[in-house]
DNA sequence: AGCAGCCATGAAAACGTTTACGTTCCCGCC
DNA sequence: GGCGGGAACGTAAACGTTTTCATGGCTGCT
């Protein structure tokens, strides 16, 4: 019960208080010997070293702070738990804060981390510089995730959502599906809007005739079920869906197959992000594969580099690429595929 | 920069730290008028108090630890968002580390959370009584999810698998299926033996006839795959299985449907768990489900509680019901559902 | 043998709070 | 008018580390 410090230790040992410290970090300034013989005594003790005391010392706290919106399932948790391996991996801790969907409650959680951790990693629809210039002091190191701000000094790491949204329009152009709709994503969404443009820029080089149709979506199943219902009511139907991610795609299924229309045969349908559910949906989902793991381990090296040489200059992080994933549902396959 | 601290208010504010800390904290015990005068002054310079330096002689973190094991998808992020939204309630913050899959990992991150945390909520299928004893410090309030600890020193929270798989076992039966196979859960895992002893109580009082017939699985689709696989391979073909899982229940339900066989025509369905994606899948999946968020949620407010009032005695708190969802895969609905 | 210099060690300051304890002041009562 | 008491406020100790600086002993060289 009595917590046992250092003083403790040293006393028990025949050293002092400075020596106790330098056997049990650096180990340099201490004789082999004696450092031995303090460990020991440390060990035998139970004796861990008082967090707060070190931190006030220190200046340290050897933890990051994670900003997180009001993320759904599987990309959260891809996200957390690439964030959460490297973050052990560097012997940092993981101060989280999910569940964010007003700009107020992000900039309470924001500060409420104030002081806790050495740096940030925010993914949030609702920052943008005048939000973080206002909630983050300017010398924490920060790296935002799939962030529209475009400040040089923070460091930003993007999905290519472009270039995915762009190369899944143009697979299912090739495979002779030209009017394709869109399901959009929340309005301030800054991935959902790059989706959107990629498909637009797709559309625009590769199918000029038909004009681009998008309807409304906030990413989740219900919202895709709605789009697909009211995809299927229009008078011309679309001959394929793309939706701005894989939950809407798996809703919008669901109206299709209550609807009576077979995917693909009826209507290709594509997805984005590849949450792992999507290859297990009947039929398989195509969509846009994204790295999510990688995601969050790069975004936290990013944030542990930058505290480890503080120096170093802020490099724009590269986006991070997609790769498209081609299932059943947009209809390039002719058989079912075999179990991956 | 120059991090302002209470001695730079108080000089500004013409008082001294106590003052500054007293305006800054209870409020008591000093003028309203030099209250507010303090209150402004610490706005105008932005101060924040230096966490750690209050930790240090608070000896209260207002942090929770969470150790999580390596778990999937939907319902480490329900679980999580139950958490946090909790904590925030509570004003504490939320350590997390999670993905640990040995029992040394376990106890690494156990170690690491030493003096940060003010109380612990652990789920983890390898912590035994003791583990628990060996690395956790006794006066530690600690909450355990979904454990098979039975210690009256902790606090354990737990789901009340056995009533729901043999509620649903049960319904299976009632809806006309005898031949009810089940895809077990890992071996270790607490929640998926209770399941397995629901699906034997329930076969054994209400088909006692036929031989309960489990295959073994670990909670991944791949696992249910290859059970469905195993299952429509077997002489005697079960008319119904019920997966310890529905991440399992879904891949069972794709090995069927590249064999040809139809759910639930040929062979009814149910999983457990009712991760969001069950009423998606096609046809959407009969399941028991479970609060995980109110789980999440209650079991942070258990810690709360031990830290709000240490002398309280930790009272055994109630298992979790669940409750079965019935949708299409359990053949009891003739015609498809409406969307939910 | 003497001296320079290194190395192990200890003493003490510092980190930024909270809080127990004094001090001062003012008010009311005898 | 003196005196008791309470409220506002200040002083300083305490929390448990790390780290700077001083000290002493030893080594190795001249």
């Amino acid at each position: 019960m009595a917590t046992i410090t250092i003083k403790d230790v040293a006393r028990e040992a025949n050293v002092s208080v400075a020596s106790v410290s330098r056997a049990l970090n650096g180990g340099s300034g201490v004789t082999a010997e004696t450092g031995q013989r303090i460990r020991d005594v440390a060990l035998r003790l139970r004796y861990i070293p008082h967090a707060a005391a070190r931190m006030l010392i220190t200046r340290r706290t050897n933890t990051i702070g994670a900003l997180l919106p009001d993320l759904y399932g599987e990309f959260f948790s891809e996200l957390i738990r690439g964030i959460d391996l490297a973050a052990r991996a560097h012997g940092l801790h993981l101060l989280v804060s999910s569940s964010h969907d007003s700009s107020e409650d992000a900039a309470a959680a924001l500060r409420a981390m104030q002081g806790r951790v050495d740096g940030m990693l925010i993914m949030s629809a609702h920052v943008d510089d005048a939000f973080l210039r206002a909630n983050l002091p300017e010398d924490l190191p920060t790296v935002l995730i799939n962030s529209p701000v475009q400040d040089e000094a923070y460091r930003v790491i993007n999905v290519d959502n472009y270039a995915g949204a762009r190369a899944m329009t143009k697979h299912l152009i090739d495979t002779g599906h030209q009017d394709i709709a869109f399901i959009a994503g929340p309005e301030n969404n800054f991935d959902a809007q790059q989706r959107e443009n990629g498909y637009r820029a797709a559309m625009a080089k590769y199918a000029s005739k038909v004009e681009p149709v998008v309807v409304a979506g906030d990413f989740t199943e219900e919202a895709g079920f709605r789009a697909g219902e009211a995809l299927l009511a229009r008078k011309k139907r679309p001959n394929a869906v793309f939706a701005a991610n894989d939950m809407m795609a798996v809703g919008c299924m669901h109206a299709f197959r209550e609807a009576g229309v077979c995917v693909p045969q009826d209507i290709a349908l594509a997805g984005f992000d590849d949450i792992p559910v999507a290859r297990y949906v009947a039929p398989p989902l195509s969509t846009v594969r994204v790295r999510i793991v990688d995601l969050g381990r790069s975004a936290l090296e990013a944030v542990a580099s930058m505290l480890e040489n503080p120096d170093h200059q802020v490099t724009a992080g590269p986006t991070f690429g997609c790769e498209i994933v081609v299932r059943e549902t947009c209809g390039a396959r002719g058989a079912p595929a075999s179990h991956e």
